[in-house]
DNA sequence: CTGAAAGCGCTTACAG
DNA sequence: CTGAAAGCGCTTACAG
């Protein structure tokens, strides 16, 4: 909390009031854009505030309006450049449209989560956009509803029964298709690595056996080398694999970050990826194309997704008694060099 | 900006008063942790408030204070990881402070900047950190000391004259330290990769050149390969350099990602970094742990520089009269496989 | 077309 | 220790 320089009064439209000649309404009209003064009126009004260094401010608009043009977005792990790709395409649409956000990461921490959202709807802002931390609630959507905040979840669904507009992207379709341009390449013991838990590593997994049953390829469960999701554990994943199971020769990954981090290990063991080893991400953040080697992935395009998270929100804030909105990112496979 | 749904009528202090059979003074005063009020009171109105979902209305209050506990972050690239890293360190530490962050990106666009400024001053912030856009005025932190808002500069300086509080790099010491590391390794000609305009690049050339005369060595202006700050031009510069100078086999890369991009274009070469030829990073963004190979870099803390930013905030909007602060991260060295 | 008045939900001296 | 009152800077019917 900060208060402003002492002695430093800022102007209200009192004084631009006063100084244009016109009433307090007059001056609150012409800054609303009202079409209801005349021109050479607003046009006073507007060169009035402008001579005095009139900030209009926006609380005590919003107070009385019982409005807001904030919108709180919630993060779980903005050092995983597809987060941050996803808060980018957000903040655009959002920006777009008038609003401002509200910035908060949890860094996966179900607590600060909690804190966060209570400090947001404190704020009284007009709207909130989660990734959920891990092991989140299901409850949650119904408790912001309940506060009478529009919300959109991001990325990881929170399980059967609740309702809410959610984002994300076909994760058992990405993996499948990754799965079977490897099988098309003549793979038949092709490695799951990384993720540890969460609804998103439940559908691409699903994906991944889906995958086996479709081509009446026996599964070995020992394919699957869980990892935390990140370029460390995606690192020791593959050197874990490389151990235990010297026949395997494709992977696909958990996302982009356990590949970079497999690519890794595959480098350390003088193996070359897209010769000696087939190996797919997942994401297709930007980070993908210029890898060593260029890695191939399955793009289910974060920035846009955030942007249709915003679209979503947008709607629902415009019209609370929609229907419950979904938007499933269709992945496409896309293939550079490192399977 | 949106409106609650009608007929929701949230409590007030008013509501919160009458249950708990006191004044609304009483409330503010509990809700305030007074200690003006005796326990047995403030239970009871704690109480009442939870009974029927009272929360807290912080723009009311903070529009009667005149106070504000937001603070405005703007950043200029956020798929920059560095610059993600920043940003998380950044709002981590102004989390534990009780603040929020009204969070707005600007694409390195001049006009968004500008756009989001004043929507950020008609907010009522408490203050503002600022990566600033590469060609940002000098004026800038004139015009919003100007506004009575405090403001702490990140990463880019903005020039000679102006004074302000500022978080950044010894980028100069920096690209010293990579280049005696590659002249011990017996280098003599090295490349300088990427980037285009901006103080930092001035300073990190500043560093490159210095090297030469400091160790007696001709320098060769076209071992500069300029390159936009990205992973795409990385990869286009060391292309670049591969065709036109053979003979070099080593290099400092303006960023880390830079470095990525080079490091993708040494592999199409079928080259190896750090036996084939020495490249060296600079950022040390968490990327660079488990690149493929694992990259050499120069460490500047991204995270903690944005922790330092928001200490020298936090100081500035407590003391305003405070003479102007500086943080400038030491850099170091840290090799791993690239060079 | 413009002005006077009430009110958004708080905080803060000031009495009592 | 608690209550009545004024006020933060706006917006919005309502008169005129």
């Amino acid at each position: 909390m900060s208060k402003k320089t002492p002695g430093f009064r800022a102007a209200t439209i009192l004084d631009v009031a006063s100084v244009a000649n016109v009433s307090k309404s007059t001056v609150s009209l012409v800054l609303r854009g009202s079409d209801l003064i005349p021109t050479e009126t607003s046009d006073r009004v507007r060169k009035a505030a402008a001579k005095i260094g009139y900030v209009y401010n926006r609380r005590a608009a919003e107070l009385r309006r019982q409005s807001s043009n904030a919108i709180g977005v919630v993060i779980s792990d903005l050092r995983n450049p597809f987060f941050a790709e996803v808060l980018v395409g957000l903040e655009r649409r959002l920006a777009e449209a008038g609003y401002t956000v509200f910035m908060a990461h949890t860094n996966e921490d179900l607590e600060r989560q909690q804190r966060v959202l209570t400090i947001l709807r404190e704020q009284g802002i007009a709207g909130i956009a989660i990734c959920p931390a891990l092991g989140t609630p299901i409850s949650l959507p119904r408790s912001v509803k309940s506060w009478g905040v529009p919300l959109v979840v991001m990325v990881r669904t929170l399980g059967g029964g609740a309702s809410y507009d959610f984002a994300g992207a076909d994760n058992s379709l990405g993996v499948r298709q990754a799965m079977d341009h490897l099988i098309g390449k003549g793979h038949r013991r092709i490695a799951f690595l990384g993720g540890i838990t969460g609804p998103v590593l439940q559908q691409r997994l699903d994906g991944y056996k889906e995958t086996f049953t479709a081509h009446r390829i026996r599964f070995h469960p020992d394919l699957i080398v869980t990892s935390q999701p990140t370029r460390e554990g995606g690192h020791a994943a593959m050197v874990r694999l490389l151990k235990a199971r010297k026949s395997v020769k494709a992977a696909v990954c958990y996302n982009d970050l356990t590949a970079f981090g497999a690519l890794s290990a595959l480098g350390d063991a003088g193996l070359r990826a897209g010769v000696d080893f087939d190996l797919i991400g997942f994401d297709n953040i930007l980070d993908t194309i210029h890898s060593n080697p260029p890695l191939s992935t399955v793009d289910i395009k974060p920035e846009q997704m955030g942007a249709e998270a915003a679209v979503l929100l947008l709607a629902r804030i415009k019209e609370p008694g929609l229907k419950v909105q979904r938007f499933i990112q269709e992945p496409t496979l896309v293939l550079r060099q490192s399977g």
